[in-house]
Order: structure tokens, then sequence, then C-alpha cells
DNA sequence: TAAAAATACTCCATAGGTATTTTAT
DNA sequence: ATAAAATACCTATGGAGTATTTTTA
């Protein structure tokens, strides 16, 4: 069986003639023959009635060219789907963001690679940053972006930007009207953080480690903004990164936001991708349009 | 572009193992190897990432994949279309059900069918409803039966028939002296459910966010003769289509089977397959021999 | 007898094989 | 060091060519 012969026998059905099928087809009348020949003995079937005046499908054979054209519909489209991915910038891209960067990144973001690659497909998942590393290594996400350092033999990474921890407090808290804070300020504080699995958990654990900062452990907040009512609502207070309080994220008065002295704490982001993937040098080129932010969104006042 | 190349395609998608792929299709590595290539090239994109520990489809790669998969299903349905011409009610049938109606429906109907089509090859494989679809349309299985509704555009079917649910129960159960139960009447019951990914489950559910039931979390039976024992041992209740509790199922002393009162809760099955089946004609033309049951199979007491 | 398809045969492009090298862990 | 894929190179199947014969309106 063979693309080419059901190309034949579609083109024979349709002109009901060899010779100027053949001619069609761009080869010979004995080649076309034979190989109609041929494909009616590996189907076992008879599928054209011969006469030197006209030529007729049988039943059968109506069906089969029937069959016949709807295969090589198929294939035509299956080479179009390949040429169509070609276009610059028509890739897909699967990326995975951690939860705790997700929604204050991607409204910067987006619309710079919107602008820049208008066919682009980017398929966002916000997943968790251990999820992220499997994913991408089972080949089910084309990208990541996250918080450096991170040890992957498979993955390569470019370095994106570097977002400064805020400290939130709740308005009424000791700390509320302090216009900087350094982390041994934090010393004998309660802080709240997110709950086992989140890698702004782990960030802002290895901050407080140089505070000597304990944790509190009656609550563990499962989203950034569930740790933001839970600030508001009680004594605890937390570490954010910067764009979780900038706009356009809505202000909130009943905390108080205040930045660490120089040299503040801060995360890296960086965006991770497998060394054979694909799209690698695409992700390269496309790299810094991640890094394409207001630079006030990275700095503390 | 070669018919044979994309089968080397989509098993080596399967096995992403060139040696092994090569070896399923009865080829040396390198041919399969070369012929990869050539595919890459003609199409003119990267199909694979290739590393020596794991191989990955790209994701152009994964869509080019999928439509060899569906035009290496219609060659093959071209060919059967072909050999079926010759001899109708010889074919073979590749039948799917799902586990919870297999082994209570197959004896009813496989002697009818036997009897109509003693040349038909009918081979039956029991597998979850998910399976099933996914079997059905990758051309592993010819015709499934199935719980309605099913969505999928892919698809074509016929109902057969509506098959009501009943109640069982300890024999001390509180309901066990009961002539005939309301779902209503299940409120405050503990239900005992299949593990997850049985269709019967969903099913069940489905009948019971009716009632308010809840379910017993403690125990997940993982098929049905275990849910029966299940429910003879303990002190749960469980819902089972009415073909599970009928001759020529053995009755077990143990349970109390109460039917629903009019308007029982039923699942309704029909006989699906792809549209572009050789076997479409035919498999409608079978379909109603699969609803040739005694009506008393169907009808509680 | 004339048009059209089938047959006979020859050729060569390419799928496929074996042996070997390259690659990345 | 090892497993896996790529490469090199040779073989042979089968698609395609030309020349010719057969068939039947």
């Amino acid at each position: 069986m063979n693309l080419r012969t059901l190309q034949y026998l579609v083109t024979l059905a349709e002109l009901k003639h060899f010779s100027r099928a053949a001619e069609a087809c761009f080869v010979s009348q004995p080649t076309l023959s034979t190989q109609i020949q041929k494909l009616e003995q590996e189907l076992g079937v008879q599928l054209l009635e011969r006469s030197p005046r006209q030529l007729m499908l049988t039943s059968i054979g109506e069906d089969i060219v029937a069959r016949a054209r709807h295969i090589i519909a198929d294939v035509e489209a299956m080479k179009q789907q390949a040429r169509l991915s070609l276009e610059p910038g028509s890739a897909r891209i699967r990326l995975g963001l951690f939860p705790t960067l997700a929604p204050y990144l991607l409204p910067h973001v987006v619309p710079v690679i919107r602008k820049h690659y208008p066919q682009l497909s980017l398929q966002l998942f916000e997943e968790k940053t251990d999820d992220i590393l499997d994913l991408l290594n089972t080949g089910k996400l084309d990208a990541g972006l996250l918080a450096m350092p991170i040890e992957d033999q498979q993955l390569d990474h470019v370095e994106l930007f570097s977002e400064p921890f805020v400290l939130v407090t709740p308005i009424d808290h000791e700390l509320a009207d302090r216009d900087t804070v350094a982390i041994a300020d934090l010393r004998n504080h309660s802080l709240l953080l997110l709950e086992e699995g989140h890698c702004l958990r782990d960030q802002a654990l290895e901050v407080c480690k140089l505070g000597g900062v304990t944790e509190s452990l009656d609550f563990h907040a499962t989203s950034m903004e569930t740790l933001r009512q839970m600030v508001a609502a009680g004594t605890c207070i937390t570490l954010m990164p910067n764009m979780a309080v900038m706009p356009p994220v809505p202000a909130n008065r009943d905390i108080k936001v205040i930045p660490f002295a120089d040299p503040a704490p801060q995360r890296t982001i960086g965006l991770f991708w497998r060394k054979s993937s694909a799209l690698a040098d695409f992700l390269r080129e496309l790299a810094p349009l991640f890094a394409q932010l207001d630079p006030a969104l990275l700095r503390t006042t």
C-alpha cells in the first residue's frame, strides 16, 4: 500500500482513462496500469471494470476511491500543518509559572509578547515549582519561569530579573510606621508563610534564616491572596514579592507594605527549558521579553 | 511521504525508543532512524527531541503523530472494507465493553449474535469507558458498548436499551424488608461505590445527587463482585445494574435486592463506532441484536 | 483496424541491511 | 563506560521507463 498509488487511483477515477490519468500523474501509462493492478491484488478486489471504450468503477471501487480521497486529503492537511508550524513566531509554547509569580507577572509581560509575536500561542500553566520541573522533564511543558537557582542537568536557562521582597504587616502592627526595615528587625516577630510546596515559602525561610525569625506555626496560607487577607485580619507579618503589592494589584487598606533597607532580600527569576528542546533557540530569543518590565516594579520605595 | 514511514513514526511515538520501535516494526534501527529523519526533512519540521536517555515528541510532533495515527487507521479501514466486500458477515469485530456491563450482558447476547452471524469473529475487550474511547479513536477497537450519553464528534452510535438500577443491601439492613424504595429513602445511608474510573461509579453518583446520599468514604470496591461481597459482609448499601443481580448470576443469600419504585433510576447503553469505520454499515445492522434481551432482564420486580 | 490497456524487459532510486562512529549521561 | 542514535556504505526490491503485444468495439 502506497500513497502514490492511491493518488493514481483517484486520478484514474476522475479521468476514467489510463493514458490520460498517467499523463496527469506525470508517469507512463504502463506504470499507472501496473500499480493499479497491484493495488487490486493487494486489496483482493476488482476496482475497475475495463473495456476499451469505457472505464467504470465497481461498487466497492467507488467506496475505496472515496476513502482514498479522504486519506490523501488528510496527508495534505498533515503537510500543511507542518508548513504552518514553520511560520516564525507561530510556535505553541507551554509555559509553567509558579503560583506566587504567575498572576503578578503575567499582566506585565503577556502584552509585550503578544505585540512582538502576534502569532505565538502561549499556553500558561500555574503549577508549583517541583511540578513544573517534572512537567518540563517529561515534555509536557516547553518552558518554565522559576526562581533561581535550579539544579538540573537537563535544563538550560537565562536569568531574567530580580524582584525584591517587601514586608507586609497589619495596619496597626508595631512595625507598621517604619519607612524601611532590616531583616534583623523581624526577630521575635511571628511570620506567616504559605503552605509546604510553595517556593515562596522556601524563599522567605531562606531570608529569615539570616534574621532568626520564628514562623507562625498555627496557620499556613494556601495562596498569596489568602495570605494577604490573613495578615490584614491578624497580628502576623509576612514577606511578599514586590510585584504582588504593586499595581495593577488593588491596594488593601488594612495592610502596610514596608520596603527593606538596602540590600533588600530578593528572588531571582529565570526562564528554563530542556537543552534538547526544539524551541531552545527561540526561547533564548524570547527570554528578554519576560524581563521587559517597568523598572518601578522591581524597585521598592 | 510513505505510509510505512508514518507507521514507524507512530510506533516510535508509542515506544519512545528507536531500537525497540525498529524491532516492533521488524526493521533495523538505522532503517527506522533514517526514515524518520527523512520524514522530518520532508515535512521541514523537527518531530522529536533526541537525547540518549529520553526521547520526546515536539509539540508539532504530537500533532503530526495524531494525524498519522488517523491516516493509518483510515488505510486499515479501507483494507478491511475491501475484505468485507468479499464476504459480509465474516468480519472481525473488536468490541469494547466496560467492566460492570460485560460479564452480565455477554451471556445473553453472544449466543444471539453467534446464531445470526456464525462466521463473525467477535473479539471482546473489557476496559473502562475512557480507555474504550481511546482505543476506538486510535483504531484499536472497532466498536464499543458504552453508557450514554457520550460526546465524541468522531463517533456514531445507536441506542440499545435502558437498564434499571436496583438497591443492594445486607440481609439485616433496615431497608432490607422493603418491597420497593425511592431515591429519597437512601438519604443518610452510607453508600459503597466502585473506585474512581468506573462509569458505574459516576452513574450511581448521578443518581445519588438527586437524593442527597452520602458516599462511604472508607472503602472503594475495585470490581462489582468485590462490591457484592463487601455489601454482604458489612453495613453499607450500594446500587447495581439489574442484570448484575439476575440469572445467570448466582444469587447471594447474604444480600437483599430491592427494586426502585417507578420511575426507577436507569442507565442507557448504546453501541458506538467510528463514523469512518469500514464496519459502520454492518454495525448499524448488527446493533439490534445487542438489544434482543429477555424483557425480564430490564424489569425489576 | 484503431484505440486502449496489458505485458515484457530493463534500469535505477531508495528502502533496508551490516558495521561502525558519535553522542550524552 | 555505556546505551542509544547517527552515519557510512553496500545490497536488492520494486517503481518507472520503453518497446511491444493483446484485446474488443
